[in-house]
RNA sequence: GCCCGGGUGGCGGAAUUGGUAGACGCAAGGGACUUAAAAUCCCUCGGGAGUUUCUCCCGUGCCGGUUCGAGUCCGGCCCUGGGCACCA
């Protein structure tokens, strides 16, 4: 007997799979190929217990597939543009790329030193020339099929520190560092056309059946499809109508003003000579960065003193801007109908405007429109010829008249909208584009691609110079007329990187495209996508999109990235995420160190099923530590008698060997369906309670070493995919040929526990009175009689009539008297 | 505010998807071993009651409903986590 120290037997196995080369894949292979993937790390500088997570989640599903006869790929890599490594160099006066590299060798240790499963051959990182160059190529090939454009658009611009603020760096309306208010900034920026794919992106969801619906219905409603109508109310002195969108043209009748978001031209219009709208409209939009603070932000509006012409009934409906009118919504303006939208009915009543009642119960039933809106549906009334109509028949007749009278008509607004990927920041691929006087927006050709980020940069200040400031890099000249011309200066959202990067493991050296399109068709698409669920909606969608506009430039043979999708929770501490900046964070390094990664492994699995939120606990880890050990002592102790050699690897038949028999082969099927389900925590429950039936058994003398031997080596393969470290060690001590990490998955014998008695419970009244032990396939006649037979069931019916007797097979019987 | 989740013992969770609520583990209490500690092993462990090898009652966030039967389905509340387009 020995005690469990998995020092000394992780780096051992770790060295052996490196060696061997086990986990490098090629296509050159008759298994089915399976592609198992993680989403990759942000190298922020070391792994925490969420990537210990995901990525042992991960390694199982790698591992079990291997065993169950796949080609598995399972590759890793880095995504390395982004914030943090700016923020980083500046408070450490370090460049971004060294800081990043450094991360990245750290973090690949730590990896390693888990002992996952993954092709590191194929490694990439995102801030490799080799790999971006070829997201600026694709984006040349965007900006020619239109699908990149540039519009002006608005920035968080912080006028101390002269720089453009993330959202998550503007706190209450400042900026993070400088602590000064920032400003609204419109500068032109470049955009991707996703709502050219809206409707594909919408239609395909309902085919994924892969995809959790959590997530399914996240994307549904933030593409967000609306049937609806556009309407146009005229306004005097202006040339364009104010054009509204509104899903409720029923409710047209009962409009009583119109509200334009804050930015709309219009708005700005009036507020060149009202002095008060100038004001209202710099100051709505100060401090409010998100939709969130947008939409929870008190309501709040200014009279524009303009009149609009309502486009059926002619009367003249006031208009005003609203801070709550978003104007990257629909047309940015919305028609008010207070009586039938609770929100409108809040601003009329704060702001004294009309509530004009156009919508009735359809029961009849009064409506006291002074209470609150009605919103729903029913019939029209005070509407004029409209009047009497439900408000389905309104609708199409109102859709009606505004086409015919050229004043709007039916339309499907969608919320999604085109992708804003410019951003002034220096740690990024730089947008392949070459300003010119002369040619306007020229796209850098093949032949200059890539544009390589400059990496002599000065940081030693407290800024890293924005692109736009080193000389060197901007100036350049024009690749149609030859003349002087200055390059983007834009980097690409780091979400670009994000979108494509599954592709690039099928061929990650690839150098005369994004990738290999016959390895990308072979691996493509990856069958598992595992990752964190705050992912749900903008990294799935985008790659979505990606996979799609790469499939329409005929690159690509796919439609959708992701077979399967499994989202899983978080790891918290103390109920909040772990995080740096609530210094609630756990160094995996320290666990592996005292407990070993296979401990770390297992806790990780067993703690909480997959998609829900993780509960830190380092005497829960402890807890699985003394697990293996258990199994460990128990193994070197079976195992310590020398073997001769050939074993049978069956059951004996002996005693209570036929129930141990049964037990192991029923874990086996448990096992194997949960690893399928992602049940980790239930399996890893159902080898402990094998291992508990086992030693008691050994103990109690019940089976012998013929028995416990079979038992103890089916548990081992059983724990290999999530302690692989801890079985292969094991297997090797029972002198079994071969390694765990080659062999096929356990198989097991569905007869050794068929046709057992079971027992089932039979209630009276509700009431559990006792079980009874009948055949598994029993049928209602034995059960009945096995359960009226039962003295203590007859002692509750005691003469009384049965009034109803149900029998559900291997559940239950319940009986009413 | 809008969209999507989640609420079960002291704690993490299980419950064959409508059929014995609390598997497995943690913590706690008691005991064995030990000079001692650690480790290990054994027992108890939702609450209450009783005639205490056993039996009864209550119990899955709250209120109501469907059903022979509800943690699971339906309606309405409360609390809580994630996302909201420049964090990744």
């Amino acid at each position: 007997m020995a005690d469990y120290k998995p020092q000394q037997i992780e780096k051992k196995w770790q060295d052996f799979w490196s060696a061997k080369g086990t986990y490098r894949v090629s296509e050159h292979n008759t298994r089915k190929k399976y592609y198992v993937l993680e989403m990759f790390p942000y190298p922020s500088g070391r792994i925490h217990m969420g990537h210990v997570r995901n990525y042992t989640i991960g390694d199982v599903v790698s591992r079990f597939k291997r065993a169950r006869g796949f080609n598995v790929l399972h590759p890793i890599g880095w995504d390395a543009f982004g914030l943090p490594a700016e923020n980083a160099a500046i408070q450490n006066s370090i460049h971004p790329s060294i800081w990043t590299r450094g991360n990245i060798e750290q973090m690949k240790q730590q990896l390693m030193r888990l002992g996952f499963s993954y092709d590191w051959s194929r490694e990439i990182a995102t801030c490799d020339v080799k790999y971006y160059r070829w997201e600026q190529w694709l984006f040349t090939r965007l900006h020619r099929e239109g699908l990149a454009y540039r519009k002006t658009s608005v920035v968080n611009w912080d006028p101390v520190d002269q720089t453009v603020l993330a959202n998550e760096q503007v706190i209450d309306g400042r900026g993070w560092r400088s602590g000064a208010v920032v400003e609204k900034k419109e500068i032109p920026q470049w955009f991707l056309r996703v709502s050219d794919y809206s409707e594909e992106l919408l239609g395909e969801l309902e085919h994924m059946t892969g995809w959790p619906d959590a997530v399914k219905t996240m994307q549904k409603n933030w593409i967000g499809r609306s049937e609806g109508v556009e309407a146009e109310f005229r306004v005097d002195g202006q040339e364009m109508p104010l054009k509204v969108f509104t899903t409720r043209p029923d409710t047209i009748m009962g409009v009583t003003y119109l509200a334009l978001a804050p930015e709309h031209p219009l708005a700005g219009e009036v507020a060149k000579n009202r002095p008060d709208v100038a004001d209202f409209i710099s100051r709505c939009r100060k401090t409010l960065v998100s939709e969130a603070e947008i939409e929870t932000v008190e309501k709040s509006g200014v009279s524009l003193e303009i009149d609009a012409t309502h486009p059926i009934s002619g009367e003249k409906i006031p208009v005003w801007t609203a801070n709550f009118v978003l104007m990257s919504y629909g047309t940015g303006a919305v028609m008010s109908v207070p009586a039938h939208d609770q929100r409108d009915w809040e601003f009329a009543k704060k702001y004294g405007l009309g509530i004009k009642q156009v919508i009735f119960p359809k029961d009849g039933n009064e409506f006291d429109i002074e209470e609150r809106a009605f919103t729903e549906k029913g019939t029209l009334g005070d509407s004029g010829w409209l009047s009497g109509l439900t408000s389905q028949e309104a609708f199409a007749k109102i859709a009606g008249f505004l086409e015919e009278n050229s004043a709007g008509g039916t339309r499907t607004n969608y919320r999604l909208r085109d992708w804003g990927i410019s951003r002034q920041r220096y740690w990024g691929a730089p947008i392949p584009i070459i300003h010119c006087e002369r040619c306007g927006e020229v796209p850098v050709p093949d032949s200059d691609l890539p544009v390589e980020l400059p990496l002599e940069i000065d940081i030693d200040g407290q800024r890293i110079p924005a692109l736009s400031k080193i000389e060197s890099f901007t100036a350049t000249v024009c690749p149609e007329c030859g003349e002087p011309a200055r390059r983007e200066t834009d980097t690409m959202d780091t979400f670009m990187e994000s979108s494509w990067y599954f592709l690039r493991y099928a061929s990650p050296d690839f150098e005369d495209g994004m990738f290999d399109p016959q390895k990308a068709s072979y691996w493509l698409p990856v069958d598992q996508y595992i990752g964190g669920i705050e992912h749900a909606i903008l990294h799935l969608l985008y790659s979505r999109f990606f996979t799609k506009a790469l499939r329409d430039l005929e690159l690509l043979k796919l439609d959708e990235p992701f077979e399967n999708l499994l989202t899983q929770g978080m790891v918290v501490k103390d109920g909040a995420k772990m995080s740096k900046s609530l210094g609630n964070t756990v160094d995996p390094d320290d666990m592996i160190a005292r407990y070993g990664a296979d401990t770390v492994r297992m806790f990780m699995l067993f703690a909480a099923p997959v998609e829900k939120d993780l509960e830190w606990s380092e005497r829960g880890v402890n807890g699985m530590f003394r697990f293996l050990g258990r199994v460990w002592r128990f193994a070197t102790e079976l195992l310590s008698e020398p073997q001769n050699g050939e074993h049978s690897g069956k059951f004996s038949a002996k005693g209570k060997a036929t129930e141990l028999e049964a037990s192991t082969n029923r874990t086996i099927r448990k096992v194997t369906e949960d690893i399928e389900s992602f049940k980790f925590n239930t399996a890893i429950s159902a080898v402990m309670e094998l291992f508990n039936e086992l030693g008691s058994l050994w103990k109690e003398k019940e089976v012998g070493r013929e028995d416990a031997r079979p038992a103890l080596l089916v548990i081992t393969r059983l724990l290999y995919p999530m302690a692989p470290h801890f079985a292969e060690e094991i297997w090797e001590l029972s002198g079994e040929s071969g390694n765990l990490v080659d062999k096929e998955w356990i198989k097991w014998d569905e007869e050794s526990f068929e046709g057992a008695e079971i027992t089932i419970p039979v209630r009276v009244n509700s009431r559990v009175r006792n079980q009874i032990s009948i055949k598994a396939d029993s049928d209602e006649e034995t059960a009945r009689e096995a359960a009226l037979s039962d003295s203590r069931v007859a002692e509750y019916i005691a003469g009384r009539e049965i009034k109803n007797f149900v029998y559900v097979p291997k559940r239950i019987v319940d009986i009413r008297v």
